[in-house]
Formats: structure tokens, C-alpha cells, sequence
DNA sequence: ATGTAC
């Protein structure tokens, strides 16, 4: 991206100045060098979001920006209803609620590593993962119905968990104002059978050890210290997600052309938050939040057990897990007034700071932990909210590298079986699905994920708390 | 991301 025009509000923040049909800017959170990294077109796609209606404040990009369906990835927006604001498809993407758990096994990396080849099979044995993977749990409609308004809850009644692990889960692993009568039935019948799944693409499984601890007060916190072993899986709400973003794609289109919204960019299809397209779209992606919150618990609860039938001494407990793929009705202060403002995340993390009321008791004080996944082959972070990124970027941070070479060329760069020889040969073991996604994940076709953490703790998004190497990851 | 193509 050419930066020369840009305007330096900061080390790590540029802004774009809102001319033309911009209802407000749109500020780069990211180094020179990142943002020389980054492909034109995330400039372009987040000038279009500051266009639209409603937008308060500014249109954001996180460090790992990279280009996406209409939005960036990396791209958050918050809309006023009382100002006409809107709900938008693409702010949200195609997986919906894709998000980060990350579980303590409370072993050092000297106990596991003996024992990693062991691991690695049981994790990739008792997990479906893949393209069109199917999980053990069969549901009815009624069943799935359950699922999608209940989301981790549901899991944990059925024997996925402990109660008490759900404070850990954003929104308590329950997200309010699903309507499943909002979610098709194609999108029901394709996610029937995929509760418990990990799916395909940049979704792991990884069994990483923490490197370095840049902040021992917050690690300690976080019960993390260097040298232990943490499970990190990575994945979202299936196809359910993905057929409830393709049926909106449609609907919000008919909205927009029915209620005469000039759009930028006819991926940045959209209705007001208050017209009866816009409810039912939100209403529909929370019951898929809760598919993938649900998802994402009972494959937190096999990891554990397969995990704990090679090292049973293991004591394997939550440490928290957040979605960077969400719409949510969040309070934020806006020029010394509090607002309720629908704040769109998409590629990017809710990042509340110290003292906020939903992060969970034993992590007020140092703030919301922000889960990063990296690569499979460099690392990942564990960051924190600070008490500045409320005021940055409506509590947003980065979610990952972000990609910096797209899936069709990484294929042109690598081999998925040369690949997985290379990482083995540097200790970091790998069980695939599928040879040619793995060339899809090389590790070279993204960011540094360093730079991208040093940039959000720069930028004040997040603070440093602790990089985790990976040792050995499961993908789809 | 995705029954990798309605």
C-alpha cells in the first residue's frame, strides 16, 4: 500500500481523512512497514466502510489487515441505529463467529514432548476435522434449534465441560437475541451433524508451549508461565455460519436496493440495524455465534480427553475463548457520551481493558485476554485489552498474522508434503486432513505474526503477555 | 471460511 499520503497520527496509527462521500476516517492501526506490506485494496475496502451509513467515529483496520470480502479482514465499524446506522454482512464474513479457545494442560514442555507423537495421533483421531467433516452428535431440528439458542451452555448441559468454565467463554457462552426462526433451513440441514468439528482452512488444533512472557503480572493472572504447554484451537460455526452469511448476502442486497442505499460496493451490502432485514440478520448470526460458541466447547472438552488419555496427569482448564468474526450491542463512550452502538468485528478481537464487567472476575484487573493464532510453523500471542483500546478502536485488536499472500499463490510457493517435512525437521509436528491445505497455510504466506503483536501493543490495542510456539497442530 | 462451483 502506498503510505505517502497517509497521515501519521501515531508510531503505529495512519489515518485516511474522510473526503468525499467518507461519512467519517478511517485509521490503519499498524507500523510503515506492515502497512507498505498490505495490499491496496485494504485501503480501498476501508474507505467504502467509512462511507456507510451511521458509521460512528471512524472505520478501522488491526495490523493484520489484508483483503477481504467487502470489509477487510482485520476491519472493525461500529453503527448508531439512531443515526440511521446499519448491520452488514461483510463486516462480519462468511465464518461466522470464528474465534480462539485456548486450554492450560498445567505440564511443562519437557513432560509432553516425549509423549507429542502419541498426542498429536489422539488429538487428530478423536477431533473431525476437514472439508464436509462430520462430528458423534446427532440432532434433530429441534435439537439444533437448542444448540444455536443455547450455544456452549447447550454443550455443557450435554456433558461437554464443567459450568464453571463458561465464565471464561465471551458473553458467557451465550449470545443474546438469537432467532433461529432467521436461520434457513438449507443452513440448518448443513449443520446438523458438524457440532463437535473443526473444519478446514486456517482452523487448528495446536499444542503450543508459551516462549516468552512479556508481561509476568497479567501471565501470572492468566495462569500461564514459560514453558507450559496450552491446547489452542482455532475454528468457527461450520457451514451453518457459512450458509447464514450466503442466505443475508441476498436478503441485505434486496434491503439496500429497497430502501435506495447507495453502496460503495455491492459486497457491502447492508439494512439499517432497525429495519425488519437487519433484525432478522442479527438474529440469524447470533444463533450462529452460538453454534460456534457450542462448537467450540464439546471440541475444547474432546481435545481434553484426548489429551488426557496419553498424559492423564495433565489438568487440563480453560483460559478463555473469543470470537474475532462477530456483530455485538456493546456500550462505548463517543465524545464524552455513552452510546449503544452494534460494533462489527471481522477478522478482528473484542479487546475490553482492565476493570470492564465482562471480563471474568480473576482477569479484571489486568484486562481481557486476547487470543492471537498465528502460524503453525512461527507462533502466537496471548495479548490483553488495555485500558487505552476502548478509546482506540471501540476494544479491538488484532486476531492473527493475517495473511499476506493469497491462498491460490501460497499453493504456487509451497507443497504441502515438503512443508510438513520442513516443520518436523524443526520439532513442530504435524497431522493434516489435506496436503494442499496445508501449502495453503504456509507459514510464509502470512504476516510476522511478531510484528503484527508488537504493532497492536504499540498502537496501545492490546498489551504483550505472552508468545507461544507451537509444537504440534492438527489441521482440516 | 465453505457440501473449496447456484
Amino acid at each position: 500500500m502506498q503510505t505517502s499520503d497517509l497521515h501519521q497520527i501515531s508510531e503505529s496509527c495512519f489515518e485516511i481523512p474522510a473526503v468525499g462521500l467518507m461519512n467519517v476516517p478511517a485509521r490503519l492501526f499498524a507500523d510503515r512497514a506492515l502497512l507498505e506490506g498490505m495490499d491496496e485494496k485494504v485501503r480501498e475496502q476501508i474507505s467504502n466502510v467509512a462511507r456507510l451509513p451511521g458509521i460512528v467515529t471512524a472505520a478501522f483496520a488491526m495490523p493484520d489487515a489484508h483483503w477481504g470480502y467487502g470489509f477487510p479482514i482485520g476491519g472493525v465499524a461500529a453503527f448508531d441505529p439512531r443515526q440511521g446506522g446499519v448491520i452488514s454482512m461483510g463486516g462480519i464474513g462468511y465464518d461466522i463467529s470464528c474465534g480462539v479457545r485456548a486450554l492450560r494442560t498445567g505440564l511443562p514442555e519437557e513432560e509432553v514432548r516425549p509423549r507429542l507423537e502419541e498426542v498429536a495421533t489422539a488429538l487428530f483421531e478423536r477431533v473431525p476435522a476437514g472439508i464436509g467433516s462430520e462430528g458423534k452428535i446427532r440432532l434433530d431440528r429441534r435439537g439444533l434449534d437448542e444448540v444455536l439458542l443455547g450455544g456452549a451452555r447447550w454443550a455443557v448441559e450435554q456433558g461437554y465441560g464443567e459450568p464453571g468454565e463458561l465464565e471464561f467463554v465471551e458473553e458467557r457462552g451465550r449470545m443474546e437475541g438469537a432467532d433461529t426462526g432467521a436461520v434457513s433451513d438449507t443452513a440448518k440441514s448443513r449443520g446438523l451433524n458438524q457440532i463437535g468439528t473443526l473444519g478446514s482452512g486456517n482452523h487448528y488444533l495446536e499444542v503450543q508451549v508459551v516462549d516468552q512472557v512479556h508481561d509476568a503480572d497479567a501471565a501470572s493472572a492468566f495462569g500461564i508461565a514459560a514453558g507450559e504447554v496450552l491446547l489452542t484451537l482455532h475454528c468457527g460455526s461450520r457451514a451453518i455460519g457459512h450458509q447464514v452469511a450466503t442466505d443475508y448476502q441476498r436478503e441485505l442486497g434486496k434491503a439496500a436496493r429497497r430502501l435506495g442505499l447507495s453502496l460503495p460496493d455491492r459486497e457491502l451490502v447492508c439494512a439499517p440495524i432497525d429495519s425488519p432485514e437487519g433484525r432478522r440478520y442479527y438474529g440469524a448470526m447470533a444463533a450462529a455465534v452460538n453454534g460456534a460458541l457450542a462448537n467450540r466447547q464439546v471440541i475444547a472438552a474432546l481435545a481434553a480427553r484426548a489429551f488426557r488419555s496419553v498424559l492423564p496427569e495433565a489438568r487440563v482448564g480453560i483460559l478463555y475463548d473469543v470470537s474475532h468474526n462477530t456483530c455485538k450491542v456493546e456500550e462505548h463512550e463517543v465524545d464524552g457520551a455513552r452510546r449503544r452502538l452494534w460494533v462489527h468485528r471481522k477478522g478482528a478481537t473484542r479487546a475490553f481493558g482492565p476493570g470492564h464487567p465482562d471480563v471474568p472476575a480473576a482477569y479484571r484487573e489486568v484486562g481481557q485476554p486476547v487470543l492471537v493464532g498465528g502460524t503453525m510453523g512461527t507462533g502466537s500471542y496471548v495479548l490483553a485489552g488495555t485500558s487505552a483500546s476502548a478509546g482506540l478502536a471501540f476494544a479491538s485488536a488484532c486476531h492473527g498474522a493475517g495473511r499476506s499472500m493469497s491462498r491460490n499463490e501460497a499453493l504456487r510457493h509451497w507443497r504441502g508434503d515438503r512443508l510438513q517435512r520442513e516443520l518436523a525437521s524443526r520439532g513442530i509436528l504435524i497431522k493434516g486432513h489435506s496436503l494442499r491445505g496445508l501449502a495453503e497455510e504456509a507459514p510464509g504466506a502470512y504476516k510476522d505474526i511478531d510484528d503484527v503483536a508488537r504493532a497492536t501493543h504499540e498502537a496501545g490495542l492490546a498489551r504483550r503477555v505472552a508468545r507461544l510456539r507451537p509444537i504440534a497442530c492438527v489441521k482440516g
